[in-house]
DNA sequence: ATGAAAGCGCTAACAA
DNA sequence: TTGTTAGCGCTTTCAT
C-alpha cells in the first residue's frame, strides 16, 4: 500500500520558499521568472516528483485540454481510421481524447454530447451518418466548438470535413456505366440520412442522367453496414437484373462479391462492383475491390486541426472542407 | 455569440432558497432531502438548464469517473474489439474513456500513463504486446488501479484478462499436426515479447513435443502485423519447406494465403493455415481462415468490470483471468 | 520578478 | 432534513 498522495504545487512552493504563483509560472512556461529561481523550482519539482493536477488546473483555467469524439463504432475500420487521424493531431496539440461509441443511436448521441459538455471538453468531433434535429440542438447548446468528420449535415451550419460525395459516387457510377452496363444497382444506408438521400443517391442519378439512362428505383437497395447484409442483398440485386453495383460499404461489397461468385458468375467479367471506403479489406480479397479512394486519416486529422483553431477562437478560412477523392481501380471492375 | 456561462449549483440553490449542500444532495441522489424541496430543486435545475460541472466535482471528490485506455492502435480490429467491450461496460458503470494510441512504443506508453495519471483517471486499462520495465514502473506509480487486457506481463503482478495462449497455440498446432504435416511453420511478433516468446512459442513447442517432432528454429518467423508482412513471409515459409503455418495475426494469415495460392498451390490441400485472432476478416476471404477463437469483446468487458471493482476497493476473486478459447475450423485447414 | 488573495464549482464533514 | 464551512489544487488578476 503505497499511499503517495502526490505532491501539490504548494509543497513545491513551500520547499523552495517561493509563492504558488511562481511555481505556477515555471510550470506553465511563463517567462517572468528569474532563471535562478526557475532552476530551484525545477529541482524541487524533480525531487518531489510533482505532477500538476490537470483537474484542478481545468477548474481554475476553464480549459481541460481534452476533446470529445463521438463516433458510431470503433470497431468499424472506416471510423477507426478517422479516429486515428484525430488522435494523432490531438496529441500534437496536447489534447486528450474522450471517446464515445453511439451505434448511431440519436439518443445515445445526445447523451454523449451532454456528457462531454459536463466534462467540460474544449471541443467535440462528431461522426455519424445522420444528424437529427435534437442531436443538432444539443450540439449547438454544448458551449464547445464542434466539427463534423466524414459526416454531413443538411443545413451546413457546422464546420465539417468530407469528400465530395456527390461527385465521388457520380464518378464511380460512370466508371461502371462506361463499360456498357444498363442496369447498375446502388446500395446505401437509409435514404432518410442526408449522406445517402441527398448526396450518394444524387451522385448516382447524376451519372445516370449524363448517360441518358432513366433512374429505376428497383435498383436502389438499403442495407446494414456489414458482410452478411452484403450476402443478403446480393441475391436481390441479381433478381433485379443488375449487372453491376455501386455500394457504400466495403464489407457489403465483399459480401456481394462472394455471393455472386458462388452463383458461378465471374467478377468482373459478368458483374462489376465498386465500393466507397477503400479500407484495407479491399486489397485483401481476391479479386481486390475497386473503390472510391478517401483520405480517411486526413479527414480526421484535418477535422482535428480545424477544431484546434476553433478552440483558439481563430477564424476558419473555410468551414466546409472537401478533401480530394480518387478512384482506386482494382479487380472488381473492367478498366 | 451565445455567452451562456451555464448555471452553477449556486444559481440553483439561490433560486430555490436552499443551500448548496441541499442541491448537491439531490443531484447526487442522496436520500436525505424532503420530497417537496427535492421537487423544487429539480424544477429549478430544469428551468436553469443546470448541468453539474464534472471537473469541479472531480476536484472536490477526487473521483473523475473517467478511466484511461492505452492501446497500440485503434485501427487494428483486434484491439478495437477489445476497446468496444471496455467502452460498453464502462458506460454501464458511468465511466468515460480517455483513449490513447501508442503504436507499442514504450516511450509513448510511458507518456500516456503519466498523462492519464495527471488527468486523475480513476483507473487504467492497458493493452500491448510487451510491458517494458519502465512502463511497468510508471504504471505502478500511477496511483490508479490497472488491468491488462489481452496482454501478458511476465511477473504476474498486475490484474489481467487473457486467453490461455500456451494452450490455444498448442491446440492450433496440433490441429494441423494431426493431418500429418512434419514441417509446420510458426509466425509471431518479436520473441522478446513475453506473449510471443514465453507463451505462443511455448505452446507451439509443446504441440511438437507431444507429437515427437523436433523443434526446428528455421521454421520460426517474426513479422510485423499486417497484410504485406504476410505476403513477404510467405515465400520464406515456402522456402523453408513448410507445408502448414500457425500465425498470430489474421492479416498476416491472409497475406500468406494469397501469396501461396498465387504460387499455384491449393489451400488447404497443399498447404494449411491457422491464425489466432478470429477477426471478421477471417470469414470474408475465400477460403475462410481457420482460427483460434477468442472472446475479444469479452476480454475487454471483463477487464473493465474488474477495474470497476478495483476502483471500488473490492477484492478480486481472481486477478489473472483466463477466458475460454475455441478453435474455429474453416476453409484453410482439412478437418 | 514575485507575492497575496480571490476564486473556479463542487463535495463532505460537521453542526444544528 | 438542512445549512455552514472548509477545502480540492490550481490560475490569475492586481499589487508591489
Amino acid at each position: 500500500m503505497k499511499k503517495k498522495s502526490s505532491a501539490t504545487i504548494y509543497d513545491v512552493a513551500h520547499r523552495v520558499g517561493v509563492s504558488l504563483a511562481t511555481v505556477s509560472r515555471v510550470v506553465n512556461g511563463n517567462s517572468n521568472v528569474r532563471d535562478s529561481t526557475k532552476q530551484k523550482v525545477l529541482e524541487a519539482i524533480e525531487e518531489l516528483g510533482y505532477h500538476p493536477n490537470a483537474v484542478a488546473r481545468g477548474l481554475a483555467s476553464k480549459k481541460t485540454t481534452t476533446i470529445g469524439v463521438v463516433m458510431p463504432d470503433v470497431t468499424d475500420v472506416y471510423y477507426s481510421e478517422l479516429a486515428r487521424g484525430i488522435d494523432d493531431v490531438a496529441n500534437m496539440y496536447h489534447y486528450d481524447v474522450l471517446l464515445t461509441n453511439t451505434d448511431e443511436d440519436p439518443v445515445r448521441e445526445t447523451m454523449a454530447v451532454n456528457n462531454l459538455a459536463s466534462k467540460q471538453v474544449d471541443g467535440i468531433i462528431f461522426m455519424g451518418n445522420d444528424l437529427e434535429r435534437e442531436v443538432l440542438n444539443t450540439i449547438s447548446s454544448a458551449n464547445a466548438p464542434v466539427v463534423l468528420a466524414g459526416s454531413v449535415e443538411g443545413e451546413g451550419r457546422l464546420a465539417s470535413v468530407n469528400i465530395d460525395y456527390i461527385e465521388a459516387v457520380k464518378e464511380a457510377t460512370e466508371a461502371v456505366l462506361k463499360n456498357g452496363h444498363k442496369r447498375v444497382a446502388i446500395v446505401t444506408g437509409p435514404i432518410t440520412h442526408a449522406i445517402n438521400g441527398l448526396y450518394r443517391l444524387a451522385g448516382y442519378k447524376k451519372a445516370l442522367e449524363a448517360n441518358q439512362i432513366e433512374y429505376d428505383d428497383t435498383l436502389l437497395f438499403t442495407t446494414h453496414q456489414d458482410y452478411n447484409a452484403g450476402l443478403q442483398v446480393a441475391q436481390k440485386i441479381l433478381a433485379a437484373g443488375a449487372t453491376a453495383v455501386v455500394t457504400y460499404d466495403d464489407e457489403v461489397a465483399v459480401g456481394i462479391m462472394n455471393y455472386i461468385r458462388d452463383q458461378g458468375k465471374r467478377i468482373p467479367e459478368d458483374f462489376e462492383i465498386i465500393t466507397s471506403n477503400d479500407t484495407k479489406l479491399t486489397i485483401m480479397t481476391r479479386p481486390q475491390v475497386t473503390s472510391i479512394g478517401q483520405p480517411k486519416y486526413d479527414i480526421g486529422a484535418v477535422a482535428m486541426r480545424m477544431l484546434t483553431k476553433l478552440m483558439n477562437n481563430e477564424v476558419l478560412d473555410e468551414s466546409q472542407v472537401k478533401l480530394p477523392h480518387t478512384l482506386e481501380r482494382r479487380g472488381t471492375t473492367i478498366n
